[in-house]
DNA sequence: CGTCGATGCGAACACTGTACGCATCGCGGA
DNA sequence: TCCGCGATGCGTACAGTGTTCGCATCGACG
């Protein structure tokens, strides 16, 4: 660091330790590898230009991550920790799950490449976040008196991840064409009248939708209806 | 076939046309595309290796398929045909949705290659077989009396894909293992046991999943829980 | 000062999806 | 009979991918 008098030219090639770019370490890559895929898709992340963006060479990132994939669980439970959950003893139970369920669409929704790495991998992973936000949420419906608590969380989460992943796809593809939502669904309606020519019931369902202004709203509403089912079934099994 | 006396080289490189494979089509590309995907799962697919297949050249795929994108639509869409529906004049819905819901699961589970598609494509595909599906659920809903029918069969399906995919995806991870599910598990534990560590819940809660001596009839029952909490929570939005 | 484990990295390998241009085919018309 | 012509097959090539290997360099410790 200090300042060598050593004339020797091996001494400007000595690679000098950047500050603000403390080397490479595991939670580094795992974050920039997120910020990649949030901003540039599931498709454009390469070992290779995530490395540029680290000012580091293709095959060192070898050293901190055993693979590709293992990098992608790490991501996968890393924004897992972004979800919030409420307090263990809020004591509203349905309260309490319709914000977990929220939270998990919501962070779902912010990084959409979520949703393929789950189709290809599962809810397997056994990350801490994972398990941390599972744990809670039987937690919860253990509290409210649930005879099957574990039963009752698989099929929440099922629900939540089924629409969430489907509504992050399709917003995926959206934002793969560079327009609005709105403008998406004016220019697919051609093709979508044609698909569902014959099938009365899908057609006016499809015209109705188009014709929403706000689609995002309509998302929002569609996800709470859903959501009002399945916590209504749920509350059947209490006892009482 | 036919052995010619004719000593010309040019006719021995002269192609035959081969009764059996009737050179390339559409349909035979998805076909065996399919059957590949079956075998080998979704990461063993390649162009180069189903032309092999077909006895065909790498690019010559490229007549019938603009992009193995598309070819992989084409596949989902075939597969999506696969699926039975019972008869549109079933007076019960609650039958219905049961029987269409467990069929969707059957063709998940026998494709485990689809929950990768469809966490990256979703559901948006506007294929024939999918819109028919759609349609006639929507059909079972609308005679039954719901107000709502679209909705409730959003909610339905959202449950049943996120259950499927997840599914899905286990198994994916059991078959590269090359284990019997159950063996799997067992080499599984001690992993969990670390992991859930701290979390009293879903220490207890795999532990009793690890017990159980018949993994596939757990997860048949797991997802019939879920249906019957999804079904009553629709039942609930009937007029009536 | 010398050594050692950890870290970075350039080159290379085996693949991938796909664009391009040429060869070949069966067929309809002159 | 011959000629063209559109459809089909395919060899080559390109730009990229994940990952392995062996070498260079580093900071820390004896």
């Amino acid at each position: 660091m200090a300042a060598r008098t050593n004339p020797i030219p091996s001494v400007w090639a000595r690679r000098q330790r950047e500050p603000d770019q403390p080397s490479l370490s595991r939670d580094g890559i795992v974050r920039e590898a997120i910020v990649m895929l949030d901003a540039e898709g599931i498709e454009a992340l390469s070992m290779r230009k995530l490395a540029t963006r680290l000012n580091a060479g293709a095959t060192s990132l070898y050293r901190h991550v055993a693979t590709k994939d293992e990098l992608m669980e790490l991501a996968v439970d890393e924004v897992f920790g972004e979800i919030t959950l409420p307090p263990a003893d809020r004591p509203d139970w349905r309260a309490a799950a319709t914000e977990a369920a929220q939270a998990f669409r919501a962070t779902a929704l912010r990084h959409p490449w979520l949703s393929s790495v789950l189709g290809q991998a599962g809810l397997a992973y056994l990350g801490p976040n994972l398990m941390s936000y599972g744990e809670r949420l039987t937690a919860f419906f253990t509290a409210a008196g649930f005879p099957e608590p574990v039963r009752a969380i698989d099929t929440l989460i099922s629900y939540v991840v089924g629409m969430s992943t489907t509504e992050a796809a399709w917003l995926t593809t959206v934002a793969r064409s560079g327009e609005t939502e709105a403008a998406f669904i004016a220019r697919l309606m051609p093709a979508a009248q044609e698909a569902t020519a014959g099938f009365e019931h899908l057609a006016d369902a499809y015209a109705v939708a188009a014709a929403d202004p706000d689609p995002a709203a309509a998302r929002d509403t569609k996800f709470a209806y859903g959501l009002e089912v399945v916590l209504d079934g749920l509350a059947l099994r209490l006892p009482r």
